[in-house]
DNA sequence: AACTATTTATAAGA
DNA sequence: TTCTTATAAATAGTT
């Protein structure tokens, strides 16, 4: 019912979905009123927003209706099993409360840290590997180039020297 | 809505408003199923018939909901050191349960994830420019030895020739 | 239960 | 948040 047609999923959009939240709580507010005068009906609604704010409607007294409500569907509770039970989720709470720090805590700072030092570690590693490799191909090619060049100016300097022998003898001659 | 206007009244005709409740509960339900998706709320409604059948609806647990918002308006009067109370650690340490679980699944897929592929972009990329250095310290020693090579053979084969033409005038004195 | 003419709700934009 | 408005959705009366 608007500008556009919604799909059934929930708004990502923080304001937007405040906004419709808004929006869409009033209409329903007013729908169960309506309903309740309409057709003389009983009804009780209680909205939570994400934000955690409380709204509700009551058409007639709001305990009155949960408790006939429980009587209806037969959630008489049973679960009682006296002050030790309390102590043992308190216990509890105080355990997973540690465990929500820390994890915060590891995800705001641990997490990162840790791995981003991991690569460090590994990059540095890949780093000096590397150069290594460079390194050994610099000097295998210096090396090479040096006794191509030993062998070849040996070859020249033979010539050389039979080349002056050669001249001097046709001198000679 | 509809082919006319209706008087916000109790509508007197009892097929009409049976009907009337039919379409509108319907409509309701609806309304606070799309709201607790679209806006992520928590909603619990509970609805009386005219005739006493009751139904309802509930994004979370209902019990939750109503201790919820029990505590929010400030209604649990009495027994608060009951089962009571039991129920709203109850809840408490769902909503911690579900808080831990999110952390971990953040922790372990979205951290990461994140991180390792980021860097293992910057990896690709490291080995790209690696590799193209590589390459280019290769071709630049082959050209090199083949430079040298060619240089030196000229000088070879020229020693060749004089050596020769001074051999063979040897051989000819 | 269907069908529509209307009313109502509301999404998007200002 | 509030107002506006084009459009989607709900539904009153009818079949």
């Amino acid at each position: 019912m608007g500008r556009g047609k919604v799909e059934l999923k929930r708004i990502e959009n923080q304001t937007n979905r405040q906004v419709t939240f808004s929006k869409r709580r009033n209409g329903l507010l007013k729908k169960a009123y309506e309903l309740s005068i309409l057709c003389d009906a009983e009804v009780a609604l209680l909205l939570f927003s994400p934000s955690g704010k409380a709204y509700h409607f009551a058409s007639h007294d709001i305990e009155r209706t949960i408790l006939r409500y429980k009587n209806e569907v037969g959630l008489s509770k049973n679960s009682d099993q006296g002050p030790r039970a309390m102590e043992v989720w308190r216990t509890k709470i105080d355990d997973m409360t540690r465990t929500i720090h820390e994890l915060e805590a590891r995800d705001k700072h641990f997490c990162w840290r840790r791995v981003i030092k991991s690569w460090y570690e590994r990059l540095k590693q890949l780093e000096r590997q590397l150069r290594v490799g460079v390194e050994r191909i610099r000097s295998k090619k210096h090396k090479i180039l040096h006794e191509e060049n030993i062998h070849l100016q040996k070859q020249v300097k033979l010539y050389e020297v039979e080349g002056a022998q050669g001249f001097s003898i046709q001198i000679q001659g």
